[in-house]
DNA sequence: TTGATATTCAACCATTTGGTTGACGATTGA
DNA sequence: TCAATCGTCAACCAAATGGTTGAATATCAA
């Protein structure tokens, strides 16, 4: 569990693949509709996707010749436990 | 704010930086006794202090020869409350 | 003053990270 | 069948990270 702790905040620690969680909290994508709104190469977003779904924040399923990307809420949702510990946040007003 | 979610997850995702954490919500500590439990130098204690410091995790105050850390919980909760965007986690039981 | 304690600094090192490019394998559709 | 599309892989690179050691600084206490 420590370990997957490593993992999850060390994905979030990246603008580029919390920008990326962002999207897909809109909706599934496939990774070539992911990678458009950067500048870099579709390798780049890729590696990304691959640190993420290596943290447990997302799920790749490959259909056909399209692999879909979906948020899976687990790892997040254990990185909110382990900081629920700091403090009781929930109190906070956040409009 | 999106460089310093950067920061403090970044701070998060190593586990001595987690533990010192841990260490520093039962209360304030010297440097010296944070570096105590581990085994790695002080001078990689200190650096793991800076980067906790640097993130807005802690705060150091020095009196006399002695630097106190303490707990400063506002990234912490600016951390949580980008987590929030991706699930109301709220209703969990945490037990 | 002198010696011990508390902490940081500087230089160094190995490993990891985030990016590139080009080639490649798999799948689709004409 | 054959070209185009989707995505990954491999090799490479520069910069960041996490550790080390030894010297330096500042404070306290005798």
């Amino acid at each position: 569990m420590a370990k997957s702790l490593d993992l999850t905040f060390s994905a979030l620690s990246d603008p580029t693949r919390r920008e990326i969680l962002a999207m897909l909290l809109e909706d599934d994508m496939a990774v070539t509709d992911v990678a458009e709104p950067f500048e870099m190469s579709l390798a780049a977003i890729s590696k990304h996707l691959g640190a993420l779904t290596n943290a447990g924040l997302i799920l790749q399923e490959r259909r056909g010749r399209v692999k879909w990307c979906k948020l899976d809420p687990d790892a997040m949702q254990a990185a909110w436990t382990w900081m629920q510990g700091f403090g009781q946040f929930d109190h906070l007003d956040l409009d």
